[in-house]
Order: structure tokens, then C-alpha cells, then sequence
DNA sequence: GCCGTCACG
DNA sequence: ACGTACGTGACGGCA
């Protein structure tokens, strides 16, 4: 077992060059000593360094520094106290890391920077450098997985874990609570495994070629991110509530009502209730089936109501209930109450093809349709002075399958800017363009977003209520018309079965190993991920890209305006209102020119005072 | 803790 | 005969 030692109680650079080889030197054994000089001042200042906070909480926007455990050898690492119970004050030790980390000639490693980063900004210590941040790299390894937790992958890449947390913390109510000897020994092994999991996963980076995506991409996306969550985003908070009573009264207006039709009282938001007054009370006849029972969502209560008029007021119901208690009575709660503002969490590590998530709230699912999405949208709003401008990419994932796929019909379409939509109506209803009603152009938008999915006769059937062979004549049809696409799809399944996995335009890779199952359904599901892989996760890459850049023009021409979320395919920013035409033109330029495609990429903007009016 | 449901791209 | 569109996160109900 590794030895480990406290900073600030003894020499920091006996500390770290001998502990590991003085087995004798329990770090609990610590000499208290007074050598408070800054660790860059000593000879030899390292060229990297790893480190990790200990903190009061999850939440780097609400919770403080504990500790720091610092690591500049391998083997070597120690611990620096903040806010123990016992132990030197928060500035004597802040200050003995501060030159260091923030040190741009020296490179940072870490699991899960952004966390870190964060944390230190509101103890007023900026981290700058290059970055190595061992759970991105973890996760450009392998996608797939989720959990890229420091035990995870030390499990994962060096056979073996840590302590889990918890037990370290036993009944204490915080890491500070800890005793100094027991945090040491817990505390310095992060940024000791950090060290050692950079050095494996660096060559395995290298291996599978993601070095360019990794240093290029996700490492300087760090910053971003990390300016986007410290930024959040202003909400309107007595008009949520506001929100949430109209809603309230609505729903309580529906519910005597639904009583009535049922012939008794329930739980509507039980599925098992529900079905129960349906299928047995009611004799409605169940469509399909779930693991535990008979569904009763949207699909078969769509149904349903053509048979009886409760099913209709369910639905109405059951939106109005999710709006309320996901966004009007959730939003509110999480406003920070330093800031005013929320602060989502956005995740760089989850997906498997490559995009953003957001949790925390989730700000990546706010409403959009319809007059309540409409309402909600509102309450995101700009600073006094400040609007919210929108810019989100049109097409961009039918872009991106026209450029890898090279189809010369998609091609066509996007270079003359048609409507793609009503361009593939025309195609597979055999009619010209100008014939295309609302209904044929909603069908192709189905179609089209199907193909981007790995499009299969029985999907679209259910997405349009068609049957399945009406569904597969379109896919015929579409096809025929759009070789090229057919061909991107037999060849990039015929990529993966070879390789094993697939990748993306920025070389991002996603493993497949369903791809060579016997079981049909496994295979044809890793088929359809082995197409959609590469569109969704390019057009990752780009908006990723785009972000890169634009956030370097922002700071380099040092301009007050923030990015303050991303969508996906959509970017949103609070500009100063004398910033707002020089950025818009800044910000469509960065998203339509972050990658040189065959075809040419859109954008849309849009700016008002609150998120509904800048869409 | 899992499941069904539903909000978004 | 079987049963799914791709990618997420959050909520309430229920074991």
C-alpha cells in the first residue's frame, strides 16, 4: 500500500520526494512544521501535476473546499487540509496551491476537472494550463459506459478501486469531520490514482488515435462548460409560481370531472390504477403491453379515445401535471440563492455518441410546444440590459449524413437550400414540390428522421400508424431515390461488423460489439446504433467545436457576452444589448463555419428579453 | 431501486 | 414468432 502524507504539517517536497520510499513515516505521523512557502517557489518547479478537492458536497456552485490533495510524482502524493476540523486555515493553505495551479506553464491532470475547477473559482483560485482530465479520457475510451467514477475506472484500467466514500465518512456528516491522519491516507489517493490512470490511458488514447479529439476537443471544452454552469441562467421566479397555481387550478378543475367518468376515485398518476379503471372498469380494450402490465401511454390513450372521452382528459391531465411538477414547482428550488440564477450541471462523460447532457435540472428538455411551452420559456429571462440570443443549427444532422454519405440527391437539395422535407415528400409521394401538402411533408419528416435513426419498416409503421409494409414501400421508395444514403448504411455496418465499432467525423469512436450477435434483435438494434452513431455524434462534435471557437473570440475580443446553454443543435447566450449584433454575427459565423462540410450548414438566430422571444 | 411515463433534440 | 425507431433526465408510484 502506497503511503501518503499531509502538506502544510511537514515538508512538502521532502514530503512528496521520500514518503513513498519511508514506509516508517505514517502520514498520521506527520511533524508539525511551519514552511508555508508556495510550492512553485521550490526548486524544480513540476511540469504537471494532478490534484483533487475534497469538498462539503456534489454541487461546486453551493459547496466549499475540505481539502486538496496534490500529486507531482508518481507514487508520491500528499494532502493539504482546508477545513478540517482541526488543521491550518483556508488562506495559508489556498495559498501554498494557488501559484501552482495557477501556473498556465504547468499541466493540470484530474478526474473531473470541471468539478474542481469550478470549486476553486469561488475560493477566488483560477486553474489554468493544459488540461488531462482522466475521467474524459476514460470515457473517449469507452463511450458505452456511464459511470466513469475515479473507482470505476481505477478498477477498470489498473485492477484496483479505492475506498468507497462513504465508508471513509462512516456516521461523520462531512469530510471534515474526518480525522486528519484517516482523511490523508483517503484524500491523497485521488490525486495519486489520478497520476498513475493519466499514464495508461494517455497510451491507450494514442492507440485508438483520440489524441487530436482529446486535446483539440473535449480538453478545451472543459473551460467552456466550466463558464457556461458559473454563468446559469436568470429565471423569473414569481412567475413560475405564478405558473404552478395555473396549473394547480386546472388540474383540480379536470379531476372531479375524471372521477365522474371513471365511476370512482383513484391515483391518476398510478399507471396500474389507471389501467385498472379502464381495461376493467370501462371494458376498454388494451393495445399494448408493458413489463408489469397493460400501457397506458400516450399511444393507446390516443387510441382509446376515439372509444370513450376519459382517456382524452387523462392525457390533458397527465401534461399538465408533468409541466408542474418537473419544470414550475421544480425550477424554483433549484435557484442559487448566491447568484439568483440556475446552474445546471453539464455532463460531458454520459452519452454514448458524444453529446452534452444536463442534469440538475436537466435545462437540455425545457417545454418548447405548445402555449404552456411557450409560458415556460418565458421565465427564462436576460439580465437588466441583456437579451437571450438563440442560434440553433437547421438540418443538421441530414446535413451531416448528405456530407459522409456523399448521396448525390441530399447533396443537391442542400446546396440549392430547398425545403428537404417537402423535398422528400415529392419523392416518395411522386409528385413535384409544389403538390406536397401538410400531410405528405409531415410523413417525410418522419421518414427523414428515421433514416437518421437506422429507419425500420416496423418503427416507422408505429410512428405514423401506418402498417408495417405501407412503411416498407416508403423506405423503398426513399432509397431508390437516395442510393447514396442506402449505401452509407450497408457500408457502415459492414465498417463495424469488421472493426467493431464506428466513429465519427472528428474521430470520436463508439464500440459495437452487438454487431456480430446471432440474436436478430440485438444485431439489427446494433445496426441501427452503428447508423445513427456517426450523424448524432458528428453533429456533437461540430456544435462542440463551434463552442471552442466562439468562446475564444468572445475572450479574446472581451466581450461581456456568456454562453449559457447548449441544446444540442441550438446555442443560447445573454449578450449585452450593445454587443448584440457584433456577437450574433460572431456567433452564426463560429456555428456555420466550425466545420468545412460538403454541404453548406445553416443557422438560424434570434434574440428578445426572455427565452420564448428568442426562439 | 426499478418501472412507466413524458419533457427535449 | 418476436417487437424497436436514435440520444438523454426527472418525476411519481410501487415493491
Amino acid at each position: 500500500m502506497k503511503q501518503y502524507s499531509l502538506f502544510g504539517e511537514q515538508d512538502p517536497v521532502k514530503d512528496m520526494k521520500e514518503t513513498a520510499a519511508a514506509p516508517d513515516n505514517q502520514p498520521g505521523d506527520a511533524v508539525p512544521h511551519d514552511d508555508k512557502r508556495p510550492l512553485s517557489s521550490y526548486p524544480a518547479p513540476p511540469s504537471e501535476i494532478s490534484f483533487d478537492i475534497e469538498a462539503t458536497g456534489p454541487d461546486p456552485m453551493s459547496d466549499t473546499i475540505v481539502g486538496i490533495s496534490l500529486c507531482r510524482e508518481m507514487g508520491k502524493a500528499c494532502y493539504v487540509p482546508v477545513r478540517h476540523t482541526q488543521g491550518p486555515n483556508l488562506e495559508s493553505a489556498l495559498e501554498i496551491v494557488r501559484p501552482v495551479l495557477e501556473d498556465e506553464a504547468i499541466k493540470k491532470i484530474g478526474h473531473n476537472l470541471k468539478y474542481d475547477m469550478l470549486i476553486l473559482r469561488r475560493e477566488g483560485v483560477e486553474v489554468r494550463g493544459t488540461l488531462y482530465d482522466t475521467m474524459v479520457a476514460a470515457y473517449l475510451l469507452n463511450p458505452n459506459r456511464s459511470d466513469h467514477s475515479l473507482e470505476n475506472t481505477g478498477l477498470e484500467h489498473l485492477q484496483y478501486g479505492k475506498r468507497p466514500f462513504r465508508e471513509v465518512l462512516g456516521k461523520r456528516s462531512s469530510f471534515a469531520d474526518v480525522p486528519i491522519a484517516e482523511a490523508v491516507n483517503y484524500a491523497a489517493e485521488d490525486a495519486a490514482l489520478a497520476m498513475e490512470l493519466k499514464g495508461i490511458l494517455f497510451e491507450r488514447l494514442r492507440e485508438d488515435d483520440l489524441e487530436d479529439l482529446y486535446f483539440q476537443t473535449e480538453m478545451p471544452l472543459i473551460y467552456v462548460l466550466a463558464d457556461m454552469e458559473e454563468a446559469g441562467v436568470k429565471i423569473n421566479r414569481a412567475r413560475l409560481g405564478e405558473l404552478s397555481k395555473e396549473l394547480q387550478s386546472e388540474m383540480s378543475a379536470m379531476e372531479s370531472g375524471i372521477y365522474d367518468l371513471a365511476g370512482e376515485r383513484f391515483n391518476i398518476n398510478s399507471p396500474k390504477q389507471l389501467a385498472g379503471i379502464l381495461f376493467e372498469n370501462l371494458g376498454l380494450k388494451p393495445g399494448k403491453k408493458t413489463k408489469t402490465g397493460f400501457s397506458t401511454g400516450v399511444d393507446v390513450l390516443e387510441e382509446l379515445a376515439k372509444a370513450h372521452e376519459l382517456p382524452l382528459i387523462i392525457l390533458n391531465y397527465r401534461t399538465l401535471n408533468k409541466l408542474k411538477t418537473t419544470y414550475t414547482d421544480s425550477l424554483p428550488k433549484l435557484i442559487n440563492p448566491k447568484t439568483g440564477r440556475i446552474h445546471t450541471s453539464f455532463n460531458q462523460t454520459v452519452t454514448a455518441t458524444g453529446r452534452l447532457s444536463s442534469s440538475e435540472p436537466n435545462l437540455q428538455n425545457i417545454p418548447v410546444r405548445g402555449e404552456w411551452g411557450t409560458k415556460i420559456r418565458e421565465v427564462f429571462i436576460a439580465e437588466e440590459g441583456n437579451v437571450l440570443l438563440s442560434a440553433d443549427y437547421s438540418q443538421v444532422e441530414l446535413r451531416i449524413l448528405a456530407h459522409i454519405s456523399g448521396d448525390a440527391g441530399l447533396l443537391e437539395a442542400f446546396r440549392s437550400d430547398m425545403d428537404v422535407h417537402t423535398g422528400t415528400a415529392a419523392e416518395i409521394f411522386g409528385v413535384s414540390p409544389k403538390e406536397v401538402t401538410t400531410d405528405m411533408r409531415r410523413i417525410a419528416k418522419t421518414v427523414n428522421f428515421g433514416v437518421v435513426y437506422g429507419i425500420s419498416p416496423y418503427g416507422l409503421s408505429e410512428a405514423i400508424s401506418i402498417t408495417p409494409k405501407e412503411a416498407g414501400q416508403y423506405i423503398d421508395c426513399y432509397f431508390e431515390k437516395h442510393p447514396g444514403v442506402k449505401a452509407y448504411m450497408d457500408n457502415i455496418i459492414m465498417f463495424a461488423r469488421e472493426k467493431g465499432y464506428v466513429a465519427t467525423l472528428l474521430g470520436r469512436k463508439r464500440r459495437i460489439p452487438e454487431i456480430r450477435n446471432p440474436n436478430t434483435n440485438a444485431r439489427l438494434q446494433a445496426e441501427r446504433f452503428a447508423i445513427n452513431t456517426p450523424i448524432q455524434g458528428s453533429a456533437a462534435d461540430l456544435i462542440k467545436t463551434a463552442m471552442i471557437n466562439l468562446a475564444g473570440r468572445l475572450r479574446a475580443q472581451g466581450m461581456k457576452s456568456r454562453i449559457v446553454l447548449q441544446i444540442h443543435d441550438e446555442l443560447l447566450l445573454e449578450t449585452p444589448s450593445h454587443e448584440l449584433k457584433e456577437v450574433g454575427v460572431m456567433l452564426k459565423h463560429e456555428m456555420e463555419n466550425a466545420m468545412q462540410l460538403s454541404v453548406p450548414l445553416r443557422v438560424d438566430i434570434g434574440w428578445g428579453p426572455n427565452w420564448a422571444e428568442a426562439h
